[in-house]
DNA sequence: AGTTGTGAATCGATTCACAGCC
DNA sequence: GGCTGTGAATCGATTCACAACT
């Protein structure tokens, strides 16, 4: 196939990629689209059709090049790139993230911290100095940042998504419980934990 | 409508609650499915429709009554409950969920604390004792929990959610990166950092 | 007059099932 | 013989558009 790439394969890509990473660790050069299935948790025929979409070129009767695939999904995913990546709101969880994606090989370069409070900002946080939140759009100009993790508190979400849209974010991941405004070319990804909770909550609900 | 709700819909459903909380806290008494579906990001056809699976009542040429509706979204996510939830793996990540649903009403109850590593059990982290790893299951009956969330390392992921759902838990959020494997009655939901910014990473190579 | 609730239509995503190829 | 890639069929979710109601 050809064309735009369905948004719920995309959400399934990075499942893929973990799964093909794990097979590669192993040694493993080649696989099926039934034994990748299974390690990324879907089904063969689903996973055929939406790798479909990066020209696989696998192998009838054979399978996948697991080295080759890797590298189709990867580049699809940005992975690899170390993409910089600016944190906007350093309290608990934004220090958290920090080091969580700074950490080893996330894929992604946390480029800077920028946070509001006076107390924080100047501080060393994952090795980073924590930036002054006026200044966002410098700092992600300066560091050609595309991607965004916005965790400050929810009345400002908003404001600072503003700013970071106007600077040349084109994605967000958002922990704010809000739903933010962007610009159709902007992305933005909700990530709020007590949502999440609320969702698990009514399915345990139900069918028990 | 009645019958199962749809699973899109559910997700979409702490979003409105969000907004009626909105408005309810601005002594808005009655709304439109209008004025609710901007609020909350969505179209207003899909609002209704996902509302109809819970009963509404509306009021045709008026609206809903902003307090009753909040109630049945409320309880549809469990919501108000306080659910007890038990958060697994006290890393830097863990540490920062512990504080951020402990704060306020984020209308679940953290009731523990659990880890493996020998130099975190024992200490205290927001409040609550950290807990061995080897007793989670009589924490989480102890505590009545039915989620929970899990921060651990990968390699002792798959390990630790067989023994959460042993011990009667029935909905996981997993911060791990790796298709965890679960009997059908228990929901996970992923909350991987590093997947959700590369499905961003993704949308920002295409359309812009 | 104005807004809900919902059939009917549309759109998109998943699954089936098999032709095509190694 | 076995596995991919994909048309066709199915299933589910969204949107349209309007009848029902206050």
């Amino acid at each position: 196939m050809t064309g735009a790439v369905p948004a719920a394969t995309v959400a399934r890509l990075p499942g893929y990629l973990r799964a093909l990473r794990e097979l590669d660790e192993r040694g493993e050069a080649t696989t099926s689209s039934e034994r990748l299935a299974a390690l990324a948790g879907v089904g063969p025929a689903q996973l055929r059709r939406d790798l479909s979409w990066l020209r696989p070129r696998g192998v009838r009767g054979v399978g996948y090049d697991v080295a080759l695939l890797r590298e189709r999904v990867s580049q699809a995913l940005g992975a690899g790139a170390d993409l910089a990546v600016v944190i906007v709101g350093v309290g608990h969880l934004g220090h958290a993230l920090a080091s969580h994606l700074g950490g080893e090989g996330s894929g992604f370069r946390v480029a800077a911290l920028v946070d509001a409070d006076p107390g924080v900002v100047g501080t060393t946080v994952a090795g980073l100095p924590v930036e002054d939140d006026r200044e966002v759009a410098d700092v992600v100009r300066r560091e050609g940042a595309v991607l965004a993790v916005l965790a400050t508190p929810v009345d400002v979400a908003q404001q600072v998504c503003d700013r970071l849209v106007a600077a040349g974010v084109r994605g967000i991941l958002a922990f704010t419980p809000v739903a933010l405004r962007v610009p159709p070319e902007v992305t933005v990804r909700s990530a709020d934990v007590a949502a999440e909770l609320q969702i698990l909550a009514f399915h345990t609900q139900r069918q028990g």
